[in-house]
DNA sequence: CTGAAAGCGCTAACAC
DNA sequence: GTGTTAGCGCTTTCAG
């Protein structure tokens, strides 16, 4: 065009089309002219021609109610970034009907995504839009009761494991659990996973003392009273998130409970900014939330450009690391 | 098309043409059609015809390490989509150079956005990537030093204005203030307002006590224990924000100073995973993350839509209201 | 090795 | 009242 070659041309080198036979002159030539004019494709345009916009929707359940959303959202954006993807993002409430969560769908399906992530701010069972299968979809931190979408969420059992295995590697014996009290699969699996731990051990997994309130600091609080008012209390107690370990850590100062000199705390969430706060540091176990938005982002990617195998289906579970801080040590009276 | 109709009449009644007549049969029929096939417009293409896409890009520096983002993208997202916009998020480094910063504008910039909202996790003077001016843009919790964007930003001097007199309406006259080290505009502007108020009231801001530390939970325990040492130390404690007010909680408990019988304390952010779980509950300055980002769309949108009249330059301030919970109560020797 | 033509789905102007 | 034509910027045959 300006740079005296055709529109064909400068498409040809510009996406390096392999069947192109254009001279190495041209190419440099080509190549020059759209610097110097700041040349960039458009890529609605190019949309339109492929039928393919290299755009993935996000749609997101309450994007703003967690910290965690961040995280989701910068793995899957680092992921679709490196493989010439961008995010469209669409906030959604898990709280209004299905009506409006489909539409919240058809909002980007209109924008002719090539594919959607549909992610929920805690690990739950979802009731999918009827919509969500007319592209490629992937879920994130959830699954749907069918199973009709490949999902990805995080190891409850084996973090509640890793937990456990914290204070029994410190020399604990006597460990109890504050558990949440909602039908949420993080609430069983994490309960699951700490008797599983103890029996293993040789502890009576069964008879552990465990205590369920509501997953905020309150009820950390009055269960952890609770567990420690009991004879013979636990010198170690795993928390079913940093909220309710936060709560802990003021029924264990009421009771003149030092930790972890004589108790010592293990988290679950790695909320930086309230496990980094406590004092001591909160030693947690983090969910993977950016591993979540990045594996989905790319799994996603993987069907799209895989001609579409739908070897997809199915749940990956996504391991959950320990953050150690300071709230674990030996017991005093072993 | 397939109702018997042509392109041109569908896309006049969909789209509401006024200078179509139509015939209200052919109109519902053509409606009755659509709903049919679950036909619904090409939005890539009408972009293509119609130079305008629709789309808002959101470039967030650090979306991730902070909770904030989640309120800003909501808010954003919420006025966005009541006007028919939806936003493409791109994430990008604070850290990395104008370099990488300018290509993350780029990313969007080829995706043919309609305008910019260029966001920072915290507030700060912004050194905007060269490329960002292209199309319409706003600043969100940032300003430029040169002015060039119109931008949206927290009132940093009356929040903290309004934290100082709930501390003297609740009676207190000895008050002191944490405040951050970092040289950033928060830092300055929450000193002025602590200093101002307590002057305006008869009392004399230029003497009272004011410790600065790194505002964590770390920082605000040393500079709290600081000024709680002090003879004659504070009733009422402003914290640079809710991190540094958790820190403060423990050097008052180390002191043996109940909060809010004999400490006062009032926080910044209104972090609610922070703020609701300290106990007693924190009194705090919330930000207006959710309001700043519909601000911003909105005021996109308004430029994008009112003929680029350019009357847009300048920073808008908005409100920091106080979030009451229980950590503000009367001293006990006024 | 390079260019001309056709068409992705839509809409504005202009016929009929 | 409604249909025809042209063209948004690009990529892909297919001729030169």
């Amino acid at each position: 065009m300006a740079a005296g070659v055709s529109a064909t041309t400068v498409s040809h080198v510009l996406n390096d089309v392999t069947y192109a036979r254009i001279s190495p002159e041209t190419r440099t030539k080509v190549k020059a002219a759209a610097e110097q004019l700041g040349y960039g494709p458009n890529r609605v345009a190019q949309a339109l021609r492929n039928r393919r916009t290299g755009v993935l929707g996000l749609v997101s359940e309450d994007v703003a109610t967690t910290p965690h959303a961040g995280r989701i959202i910068l793995g899957a954006d680092d992921a679709a970034r490196a493989r010439g993807y961008t995010l469209m993002l669409i906030n959604t409430a898990a709280s209004a009907g299905p009506q409006s969560r489909e539409g919240d769908v058809e909002a980007v399906l209109e924008r002719q995504v090539d594919g959607i992530l549909y992610a929920t701010m805690y690990h739950r069972v979802l009731d999918a839009p009827a919509n969500l299968g007319k592209v490629p979809a992937v879920l994130v931190d959830a699954v749907t009761a069918d199973g009709r979408f490949p999902s990805v969420v995080p190891d409850e059992y084996g973090g509640a494991r890793t937990a456990v295995r914290a204070l029994l590697d410190a020399g604990h014996t006597r460990i109890g659990f504050i558990n949440n009290v909602q039908d949420v699969p993080s609430t069983s699996e994490r309960l699951r996973g700490f008797r599983d731990t103890l029996t293993a051990a040789g502890l009576d997994g069964g008879l552990a003392p465990v205590e369920a309130s509501s997953s905020d600091a309150a009820g950390g609080y009055a269960a952890a009273a609770r567990i420690l008012r009991r004879g013979h209390p636990p010198s170690g107690l795993f928390c079913y998130n940093d909220q309710m370990a936060m709560g802990a850590y003021r029924a264990a100062a009421e009771l003149g409970l030092s930790i972890p000199g004589d108790l010592s705390v293990v988290g679950f969430d790695d909320q930086e900014l309230v496990a980094g706060s406590l004092f001591p540091g909160l030693t947690t176990v983090a969910l993977p939330h950016y591993g979540m938005g990045a594996w989905a982002a790319n799994h996603l990617i993987d069907a799209l450009e895989g001609a579409g195998d739908g070897s997809s289906a199915g749940t990956t579970v996504l391991e959950c690391p320990l953050v150690t801080r300071a709230s674990v040590a030996a017991p005093r009276n072993p």
